[in-house]
RNA sequence: GCGCCUGUAGCUCAGCUGGAUAGAGCAUCGGACUUCGAAUCCGGUGGUCGCAGGUUCGAAUCCUGCCGGGCGCGCCA
């Protein structure tokens, strides 16, 4: 039995406030209890304004009436009425009797609910492309994709993770190409580079290449780069000749393929598998971009689409509010990236037939989402409402946008090996004797720290915000970081490791549990459920870090306290609080789990 | 030109389905180790919420206009 002791506390409380304006005003919406914003005013609040006239009565009279109908109720241990505002004070040690042994036992304060049960969820990520490797923009991407994909698992959803993998088209027969004519035969055992950064190198080869031509021969003709390329370039006609050749088949073109792709496949699972990011379904393109010439063609008969004079089919978006037309069938007949993501989303839906679609995508694909979600409502209007794009922002470095082409990248992983290097050097610090007597063991940790820091830095942001990526923060133990969270469960296990068994056979007093620190940790793990709710129903993946911060900030406060100390409190007290400790870690391993962290017990 | 996103403390960011004195972290200044790990904790300084109007008992939040930044705008992905 999921139980939100919090929603039930509060409708507990809003209960006899509820029977008093109900019988004056069966108009006037049930009252809203929510925590106040002012420090001063108690644990509860509720604003008596709108209730002014239907009641026609002054808002501090009715918040003074109504402070009346809280007389006497058990979780209530004050009530004063201010400014036409009620504020609440709980009575803490009722609370706390309720909290923590809900906590310790009940699923529900690891964030777990039913608020997407029955209801089964796609999410795509990660749509790497397979001519180069992994990049902090793709580490962005994953780390959105599975908080999503487990906040919608807690909230009892049926999630499938999908891998959306670009593993065809001109790009990757750029990186091709260059191995054909730069290459040398070269593999990644015989040149000992990580497979995946191999095809990059390569790639990055051929836009060298590129521009050399380009900057002999194109620019001269005032002609730009892009144009060039697609246009007199020797190195673009072959890149698009081996991209027809792909197509129609030719062994050597697809042999080549077949290699080069797999040696992609294989670095991206090791920087997968070191991430801990899974999937259900793997889609590639070389095996969905036919898909949807049928849907057009449907789309045709139906009127969805229109043919162009040119023969071009094309979705005029004034259907969706929107400006222009948009091609979903070049006049070749050839498809475009459009045609394959409406067959591709059907094909899901009739897989799946799922209650929705989630793709992790960065913002500069707005517009085309847009269009994307247009069409397939017009298509079959019963996929109305189901599509999602989370859209989200790019990672800036300190000094700029980062620029695939250019090779201003930063590498996946490089930066993983640099953040675990950053977090060993500062654990070896302050650990000198495990270094010397176990330094596997402080790589484990600098891994987790490393990992887990980045993780929970590139979640906090919303996901629409462009930030500054900052790697000595996101290791950083001070402040709203991944190992500050590490470290307050690591100092609940230690607490728990020097209680040892002392509470057994004690009866934990909870009643006792009213100091102020004590309150606060009490109020986070009660909070901390609905966060994670909210961030699986309104896509919100950034409040899983928050939630699990509040409540490592609230712990931490507790166990800094000189007054909330477990060891040498009396019996109840001391057996109240273990438990208290046993319920932080219990909720602050279900943040870091949710998030997709590693938690220590020692670091 | 049009559309979407965005502008909040020195810096990095929350808050944006309207609620009281706008929050957090970093930085900075000061304080706490004879008691569970000081990798922590406590406190201080710091903001006309881009600007101007409007709606409202009440606006960072909603509406309008303007200014600045980012992204996108038929057969690229």
């Amino acid at each position: 039995m999921l139980t939100d002791l919090h929603a039930q506390i509060i409708a507990e409380v809003a209960r006899p406030l509820n029977d008093w304006l109900a019988e004056r005003a069966p108009e006037a919406p049930p009252a809203m209890l929510a925590p106040p914003t002012r420090e001063d005013a108690g644990d509860l609040t509720l604003p008596c304004h709108a209730y002014a006239r239907a009641l026609k009565i002054a808002p501090q009279a009715i918040a003074t009436q109504l402070a009346g109908a809280l007389d006497k109720h058990p979780l209530v241990a004050g009530v004063e009425a201010v400014a036409g505002f009620l504020n609440i004070r709980l009575s803490w040690g009722t609370v706390a009797a309720r909290t923590v042994p809900w906590a310790l036992t009940n699923d529900a304060a690891l964030g777990r609910s039913n608020a997407l049960a029955g209801q089964r969820l796609l999410v795509e990520y990660c749509s790497p492309n397979t001519n180069k490797p992994l990049h902090l923009g793709h580490a962005r991407n994953m780390v959105l994709g599975g908080a999503v994909a487990s906040a919608a698992r807690a909230a009892g959803a049926q999630v499938v993770r999908i891998n959306l993998v670009n593993d065809r088209g001109i790009h990757i027969c750029k990186s091709m190409l260059a191995w054909q004519l730069f290459g040398e035969g070269v593999t990644p055992e015989s040149s000992g580079r990580k497979s995946d950064h191999l095809v990059g190198d390569l790639y990055v080869r051929f836009e060298r290449a590129l521009q050399a031509e380009w900057e002999a021969q194109g620019q001269p003709l005032g002609l730009t780069k892009e144009d060039w390329f697609n246009g007199d370039s020797a190195l673009g006609r072959a890149a698009r000749q081996m991209l027809l050749d792909w197509e129609a088949g030719a062994p050597e073109v697809r042999a080549l393929w077949q290699r080069m792709n797999g040696w992609c496949d294989a670095g991206f699972e090791a920087t997968c598998a070191r991430m801990g990011v899974g999937f259900e379904q793997v889609d590639r393109e070389s095996q969905t971009y036919l898909l949807g010439k049928d849907l057009v063609a449907g789309g045709l008969t139906d009127g969805v689409f229109e043919r162009d004079p040119s023969g071009a089919v094309m979705f005029d978006l004034s259907r969706i509010g929107l400006e222009g037309k948009k091609a979903v069938l070049r006049s070749d007949g050839t498809s475009v990236y459009t045609t394959q993501d409406l067959g591709t989303a059907m094909q899901r839906h009739d897989v799946h037939t799922f209650d929705r679609m989630v793709y992790v995508v960065g913002n500069e694909q707005d517009h085309h989402f847009q269009c994307l979600f247009g069409m397939l409502e017009a298509l079959r209007p019963a996929l109305k409402g189901r599509m999602h794009h989370l859209s989200y922002g790019m990672v800036e470095l300190p000094d700029g946008k980062m620029k695939s082409r250019e090779g201003k990248v930063v590498d996946a992983d490089n930066l993983l090996d640099e953040l675990h290097a950053l977090a060993f050097e500062a654990a070896k610090e302050r650990n000198a004797e495990l270094a010397a007597a176990n330094p596997d063991e402080l790589h484990r940790r600098a891994e987790a720290v490393g990992l887990g820091g980045l993780k929970f830095f590139l979640l906090k942001f919303a996901p629409q915000t462009t930030f500054v990526f900052d790697k000595e923060r996101s290791v950083a133990i001070e402040g709203e970081t991944g190992a500050y969270c590490q470290y307050a469960y690591a100092r609940a296990s230690s607490i728990l490791r020097r209680i040892g068994e002392q509470d057994t056979g004690l009866t934990p007093d909870y009643a006792q549990l009213t100091l102020p620190v004590e309150q606060a940790l009490l109020s986070a793990l009660l909070k901390f459920p609905g966060e994670i709710r909210t961030a699986a129903v309104e896509l919100k993946p950034h409040l899983l870090p928050k939630a699990t911060y509040e409540v490592a900030r609230a712990f931490s406060a507790f166990f800094n306290s000189a007054d909330a100390k477990v060891l040498g409190a009396e019996p109840g007290l001391l057996a109240a609080r273990t438990q208290l400790v046993r319920a932080a870690r219990r909720v602050l391993g279900a943040g870091l789990e949710l998030i997709g962290m590693t938690a220590l017990d020692e670091m």
